[in-house]
RNA sequence: GGCCCCUUCGUCUAUCGGUUAGGACGGCAGAUUUUCAUUCUGUAAAGACGGGUUCGAUUCCCGUAGGGGCUACCA
């Protein structure tokens, strides 16, 4: 049976690089038949962001990434949030010092710091806790069962390292990476159990991976270093045989290519980084997601898939279902992708196309409250189908569409005074007035009338035709300008055509 | 610095030793449009470098360079 996890930690919004692991972790498991599993991973307390679990499990809904297990639909392997297993982390740890695979360490804080400088002194760039300094340290190994026990009992605060035998090579199968191998005596005795009784991730990963039974782990690559000492974990617990196989994922990087893509870089980068937007109690600190963007979730969904990864064929649009169908874990790729945003606006504008109205609705009426927008004015469903070639995040319907819902135009000046003139201002007059009984008030009806007025009057098509334009609109550019006058009405476009036939610059 | 990973058009990528190195985004040009956008057509644009292996390397190996990750009682 093919179980797979998605593991965050809820220390804030979940970014997209977390969303791809999770995506591609769910097509994993559901092209194989398989289990996909949410696990909170809430073991540092100090990072610790109410609200965050909440953030994500809301995230891979809208997205439609649902867990078969997990801390709101519960399963077999209950409890699936780490700060409720802290229990089970103990007895595991315990049970490796009783092995002596694992010991106990009460160094302080100001003592680590000590041993640091005392290593760089000597010339090493980076000092570790290892076999090299433990036995100048205050542990399980220095100290005499006696002094240990009068430790505990004195409840003096300690943590539990992992006990790394230095010189052998640990290799690591990864599924994208091929073999990779580490020398132990590169590795740190890590800490296993925090002084404050939680685990620390290392710990707390492989005990739940091995007791849920995940048979394949896919995480980002910056867990590929680590991966040693997990599989040391799991030759210490004599769990080697049922490890799960590993697949580091490539990071999603900047758009200039510097770094992987954080948390900050929407702001800076003017993009959303985040699936939904993540509303703090200070207004200021509150962000935008791609669901505020105006993004469909099945196109952030095929954005992602894409970035890592690709099926081999030339078909890019491919929906959550097909996408089951054709992932490969075998075409996933080794190097980091650049996040690039025209390229997200692409798909997304590929998935407003093949959307009715009905399907926006809703949400277009969210927009429309958050903005202080009054959708019924006009015919919203005749607005969308005109704007929807041109949208390429549905906000977009308000911005490129807001004179249907305001008689309060933005008059494009500059362009305006260079078509304006007296004697267009007369033949405008003259279009109001006979739009004003035209009947049937159609934009074809009107296209005509309208054509055969400016022909017969002499003025060019190309002057007074932007201003027709921009007497609807208030711009020069846009959709057809009968098809807009139609939706706005026969009043509304009357009135808006007197007020340009009587403009002048204020 | 140390350890590890990675390297094809500006960007995302195809190619699993023999191709005119293909596609997409973006760019540019043209068509359509009264305009802008869309759409369509066309076009420019790539194997980091140096060694091998081979009849033949973008493809396999080594080195160099460049980029990235890790290097916490964070995940």
């Amino acid at each position: 049976m093919t179980r797979l996890r998605f593991a965050p930690s809820p220390t804030g919004a979940l970014h997209i690089g977390g969303i791809r692991t999770a995506l591609y972790n769910y097509l994993i498991a559901r092209k194989a038949g398989g289990t996909f599993i949410l696990r909170i991973e809430d073991t540092d307390q100090a990072r610790y962001v109410p609200g965050a679990e909440d953030y994500i499990i809301r995230a891979l809904t809208w997205l439609g990434l649902n867990p078969d297990e997990g801390p709101t639909q519960g399963g077999s392997f209950s409890p699936y949030r780490q700060s409720e297993r802290t229990q089970i982390y103990r007895e595991h740890a315990m049970s490796l010092v009783d092995q002596g695979k694992a010991y106990y360490a009460f160094d302080t804080p100001e003592e680590l710091d000590a041993m640091r400088q005392r290593v760089i002194d000597k010339g090493v760039t980076t000092p570790k806790y290892d076999a090299s300094v433990r036995s100048d340290m205050i542990n399980g190994l220095t100290l005499s069962s006696d002094e240990i026990k009068q430790k505990l009992a004195s409840a003096t605060p300690f943590t539990i390292r992992l006990l790394v035998e230095p010189g052998h090579d640990i290799v690591i199968h990864d599924k994208i990476r091929g073999e990779v191998t580490f020398d132990s005596t590169e590795l740190d005795d890590k800490i296993l159990l925090k002084a404050d009784g939680y685990p620390t991730y290392h710990l707390a990963n492989v005990v739940d991976d091995h007791l849920m039974q995940i048979t394949d782990v896919i995480r980002g690559e910056e867990w590929l270093p680590s991966t040693a000492h997990h599989v040391l974990l799991y030759r210490a617990f004599g769990w080697i045989d049922t490890m799960p196989t590993f697949s580091h994922l490539p990071l999603i990087l900047k758009p200039n290519g510097h770094g992987k893509l954080s948390k900050r870089d929407g702001q800076k980068f003017g993009f959303p980084v985040f699936p939904l937007a993540w509303h703090t109690e200070h207004l200021e600190d509150s962000i935008e997601g791609f669901d505020s963007y105006g993004f469909e979730p099945a196109a952030v969904i095929n954005f992602l898939a894409f970035l890592g990864w690709n099926p081999g064929t030339e078909k890019e649009i491919f929906s959550l279902d097909e996408l089951i169908n054709v992932f490969d874990a075998e075409r996933i790729h080794k190097g980091g992708a650049r996040f690039d945003y025209d390229k997200a606006l692409w798909f997304n504008h590929q998935y407003l196309q093949v959307l009715e109205y009905e399907a926006v609705k809703g949400r277009l009426s969210q927009y429309a409250g958050a903005e202080g927008i009054h959708m019924n004015v006009v015919d919203g469903e005749a607005v969308f189908k005109l704007l929807k070639p041109r949208l390429h995040r549905l906000k977009e319907y308000f911005t490129q569409g807001y004179y249907f819902f305001t008689d309060d135009l933005a008059y494009d000046e500059v362009e305006i005074i260079k078509k304006w003139s007296p004697e267009a201002g007369m033949l405008l007059g003259k279009i109001a007035s006979d739009i004003k009984n035209a009947e049937p008030f159609t934009p074809e009806n009107a296209s005509i009338r309208v054509k055969e007025l400016i022909t017969s009057s002499g003025i060019k098509m190309g002057v007074i035709m932007p201003l027709i334009r921009a007497a609807l609109t208030g711009s020069i550019q846009g959709p057809d300008v009968f098809e807009i006058a139609g939706i706005l009405g026969q009043s509304s476009t009357t009135e808006r055509l007197l007020n340009m036939a009587r403009w002048s610059l204020k």
